[in-house]
RNA sequence: GGGGAGAUGCCAGAGCGGUCAAAUGGGGCGGGCUGUAAACCCGUUGGCUUUGCCUACACAGGUUCGAAUCCUGUUCUCCCCA
């Protein structure tokens, strides 16, 4: 803890929406750096999917930054939670999931984590730890905490209402189960996107009937997805995940709408505010690749941040055929005096889920194999071991073929 | 427990006995323009061995020459009363 409590507190307010309450923030910062004891800064994941995406790195970073000033992050693996569901932001109930998905999700979400945080120096702690051991007797403890009228205060929950969309009895219960979780944990902080913002503050209220020092709240942005309009997320197809390839993630990038850099740097790159907002201003395009560039380094390093720029610039600057590219073996049996039917040759590369979008996108003029584009959804065409077939513009296979 | 309203394609939302694979909008996809940005324009969007056939409007039955549309039951949701 090198930092004065001023510097550390202008690190940490970067980017962040809310922050309850800064005073409070300042006596525990001041109180740990006489101590020399870390505070313990919470962050819940649940691991309701197999993959991280860019838009939960958000509060990762901020995590991150914490954890350089020497404090003490503390992971909670929502396995437990994950099982409800959390309500938050939603307009309708999350499925529930099994143990099992929960557990092989766990595993690849720390692999992620690790990316940016140091998995040494965090306490990564299951939430099941405590819930799994609890009676129903303390269950209802725990729900007498709050009223129906303080839970229905949520925006998320009264919209739902409002709109006639179910609220399940068991979402009600998931706020509790996190704020329990600052409680079991004792944390001085909680990081949360905005739309944690309740369950973070409740997450106050439980710690103070516990006789705790209440939690300082922090939340981040919501990050746009791709399509600079709904919140990045996984079913809205909008999303950059962190395990994706470094072309696939730097075209991603390139293709957000130019509204979104200066949030992206903000929430995404450390740097300074004046020089990203010159550089946008400056030239946009350019200032998306070097966006691009910067994301990938954390993701891929140094040569993946290249390869995924090199492979921008040739296939969508140049217009040229890309160097790497998925092979497809072609189903012998398709085959007919070394041809086969355009439509088999794209749903065997997985570029039409059903014959009829094959035919119409060969009929709009989507589909070219080696340059040449195939307008006749009845054509059969020669295989060529090496032909590249291309639907759209981005998506390109080779074919593999031995006669 | 009683009463009322409702369940339509990826989403929202029309249709209320034939002309309905289902208006319209959004989203998606493809094309054009371009900086894989935005904006804009055009096309397309259930499946198939595609000038035709098959499966579809919560589920199961029924009425009818014919049902997304009418009737009965079931499931689910919302609202009001208790």
């Amino acid at each position: 803890m090198k930092q004065g409590i001023k510097e550390q507190i202008e690190l940490i307010r970067r980017g962040v929406v809310d922050l309850t309450s800064e005073e409070e923030l300042e006596k525990k910062l001041g109180r740990s750096l006489e101590s020399g004891r870390p505070l313990r800064v919470k962050l819940g994941i649940d691991p309701t999917a197999p993959d991280i995406h860019l838009g939960f790195t958000v509060v990762l970073r901020k995590m991150k930054a914490f954890q350089d000033l020497g404090h003490q992050p503390v992971l909670i693996l929502g396995d437990y939670t994950a099982r409800i569901g959390d309500p938050s932001g939603r307009n309708k109930t999350r499925p529930q999931l099994s143990g099992d998905d929960v557990d092989r999700h766990a595993a690849t979400y720390l692999e992620q984590v690790s990316k940016i945080l140091d998995l040494d120096r965090v306490e990564v702690v299951r939430n099941g730890t405590w819930f799994g051991a609890m009676s129903f007797l303390e269950v209802i403890h725990l729900s007498a905490r709050s009223t129906v009228a303080r839970l229905l205060e949520r925006d998320d929950f009264q919209k739902r209402y409002r709109d006639g969309v179910p609220i399940s009895l068991h979402e009600f219960i998931y706020p509790l189960m996190q704020a329990y979780d600052s409680v079991q944990v004792k944390a001085d902080v909680e990081l949360g996107g905005t739309d944690q913002t309740f369950n973070l503050l409740l997450g106050r209220t439980l710690q103070k009937e516990e006789g705790q020092e209440p939690q300082v709240c922090i939340t981040t942005p919501i990050l746009p997805g791709t399509d600079g309009v709904k919140k990045m997320s996984k079913s809205l197809g909008n999303y950059i995940g962190v395990s994706e390839s470094p072309q696939e993630m730097f075209g991603k990038c390139m293709s957000i709408p130019d509204a979104l850099l200066s949030d992206y740097y903000l929430l995404l790159t450390s740097e300074a505010e004046e020089e990203y907002r010159t550089k946008i201003s400056d030239h946009p395009m350019q200032a998306k690749m070097d966006l691009a560039t910067r994301i990938l380094l954390d993701y891929h390093g140094e040569a993946g941040a290249r390869l995924g720029k090199e492979h921008f610039e040739k296939v969508f600057q140049k217009r040229e055929t890309p160097d790497e590219m998925p092979r497809i073996e072609i189903d012998r049996s398709q085959v007919e005096d070394g041809k086969i039917w355009i439509v088999s040759l794209l749903r065997q590369a997985n570029f039409a889920t059903s014959g009829g979008e094959a035919r119409r996108v060969i009929s709009q003029g989507g589909v070219r194999v080696d340059d040449q584009r195939i307008e006749d959804p009845n054509a059969w065409i020669e295989i060529r071991d090496g032909a590249v077939l291309r639907v759209g513009k981005r998506r390109f296979a080779r074919i593999e073929w031995t006669a």
